[in-house]
RNA sequence: CGAGGUGUAGCGCAGUUUGGUAGCGCGUUUGGUUCGGGACCAAAAGGCCGCGGGUUCGAAUCCCGCCACUUCGACCA
């Protein structure tokens, strides 16, 4: 036991210095995934996998409490189908992976490995929908998408990949709208109530709209390196798929009427948002509530006596009181490696139990978000830490809401937006013109990201930062992950 | 797909310039002492040097080809 060894020793590239590095090295040292021997997919690993049941179990209740339900389609989907909309193919051909041969024999029709399932859903409606009264129908499937990518990075971006899709149809524009909407509203309210992560919601431009869609909202969210990520997306296709797949319902007045339809999605990049946003140089910052485990027990001298079977009953104590605790009692490993470990992997409080500690009637308590140490006393220790859970899933949001609004930068000029977008959003006006998104991608490699809802109330100015000519919108540029 | 880079023990790397028969750190195994911030001592195991061909008495090292991974661009949840 080495005593001069107090300050803290970091095993991961500092983020500061090289954030990729650092963003690479926590995946690894978290065990959260790991590659596979396939050509940029990545294997989720029990730690990464239980973050993403917990994803999963918060969105799929609220999916419910919407009206959607939960079904399977098939993986591979016929070329044919995938063809049937012309800016569909033509958004997903490049990067859609192909079966040709099965049981040793050339297929006659090639299958598409899914991208999306919207084709194949729509081939089902045309055949589920007759009248009015099958309306709406709302579907989610959570199942993995096949992306060939030219660049992958674990959780961000990988050629397969899980997600939830989520597929409805409509009478009515106004409905679909709706649903487009209330969806979207699902995800920011789960990101930041839930993954406290702050997000902006809007509209995307037509350049940077779903491939078949009439409109596509996201949300986005800032890393620490100052990119964008789109942490989820809804879009409204209107009657684009419906005429495409002959979806059409009668209608009250007896008339033969195309469906409307929605779409939307997250997907485990969502972990990776959480690692980018709350990480620090002691690895992952997981916010409680998506936490698989909310606190750790570590004894300490566990081979004294009275230590292990305190661990034992404060462990016993917190799972009554529906707190996700370990005890972590393994005697192979010191205690000073399991502080490391625990703190990497991002658990937001640690519960330190020593001979000390007994003797006071307390335990030792550290807090991830803040790095704070302090005791509290074993009396009514649940209620405690259940408040300190909740204080850590606030602070990590604060934290992450004041980075973004202090890296959120209104421009007027193609040199403000380029010097806002080198660490963070440039928030603009905008004539609405493709050259003009074009030119700042090509200038600053920064892309349009969203349209705020309130326009109005957040316009700043009517010329467009790009060209100068007349503008009404108001839209958030930034370099994208 | 364009431009770089890297493939050597489970992981991270040195060795390649100048060919001579495989090294270091971490981890792993065994034993002992430890245990309030990644413990210490001792011993041990572990290699088709990315793949294929060539040059040579001899190749991790030189030459040719291929493959994989990776960074930056183009494309994307």
């Amino acid at each position: 036991m080495a005593k001069d060894k107090q300050e803290f020793v970091t095993y991961i590239t500092p983020r500061s210095e090289d954030f990729s590095q650092w963003y690479t090295d926590v995946i690894k040292q978290t065990e959260l995934c790991d590659y596979a021997p396939v050509r940029g997919c990545m294997i989720i690993r029990p730690y990464g996998y239980a973050i993403w049941e917990r994803i999963q179990a918060e969105m799929d209740a609220r999916f419910k409490e919407t009206g959607a339900q939960n079904v399977y389609f098939p993986m591979l989907i016929p070329e044919s189908l995938l063809l049937k909309e012309a800016e569909h193919v033509e958004g997903f051909a490049p990067e859609v992976a192909w079966v040709t041969q099965g049981g040793g024999e050339k297929l006659q029709e090639r299958l598409a490995v899914r991208p999306t399932s919207e084709t194949i859903f729509c081939s089902m409606y045309s055949k589920w929908v007759q009248t009015w009264r099958d309306l709406p129908m709302m579907y989610n499937q959570w199942c993995s998408v096949m992306r060939w990518e030219k660049a992958t990075r674990p959780f961000l971006r990988t050629s397969e990949f899980l997600w939830q899709e989520g597929h409805t149809i409509h009478a009515t524009a106004e409905e679909a709208e709706e649903e487009t909407l209330k969806m979207l509203e699902v995800y920011r309210e789960v990101a930041e109530n839930v993954l406290a992560l702050p997000v902006y919601v809007g509209r995307k431009s037509d350049k940077e709209k779903f491939a078949g869609a009439r409109a596509t909202y996201s949300m986005e969210a800032m890393m620490q390196d100052g990119k964008a990520l789109q942490a989820g997306t809804s879009h409204n296709f209107g009657t684009n798929f419906a005429e495409a797949f002959n979806i059409q319902y009668q209608n009250k007045e007896g008339k033969l009427t195309y469906v409307h339809e929605t779409s939307w999605g997250v997907s485990t990049r969502l972990i990776g948002a959480l690692i980018m946003t709350h990480g620090d140089e002691r690895g992952l910052r997981l916010p409680p509530k998506v936490a698989p485990i909310q606190a750790v027990i570590l004894p300490i001298a566990a081979h004294k006596g009275g230590v292990l079977e305190a661990c034992g009953e404060l462990f016993g104590q917190l799972k009554k009181a529906g707190i996700r605790v370990k005890l972590d009692d393994r005697d192979t490993v010191s205690p000073g490696f399991k502080f490391n470990d625990w703190e990497l992997k991002g658990v937001p409080l640690r519960l330190e139990v020593g001979p000390r500690d007994l003797e006071n009637g307390v335990v030792t308590v550290f807090r991830r978000d803040t790095l704070e140490k302090f005791t509290v006393p074993l009396e009514g220790i649940e209620a405690k830490v259940q408040e300190l859970l909740d204080e850590v899933q606030q602070t990590l949001y604060d934290q992450a809401k004041a980075f973004r609004d202090e890296r959120t930068v209104k421009v007027t000029s193609l040199t403000e937006l380029e010097a806002a977008v080198q660490n963070g959003f440039a928030k603009a006006m905008w004539c609405g013109d493709r050259e003009c998104e074009d030119k700042i991608k090509e200038l600053y490699n920064a892309s349009s990201r969203n349209m705020p809802f309130d326009q109005e109330g957040e316009a700043f100015g009517d010329t467009c930062v790009c060209c100068g000519k007349p503008a009404k919108k108001v839209m958030f540029f930034a370099k994208a992950y």
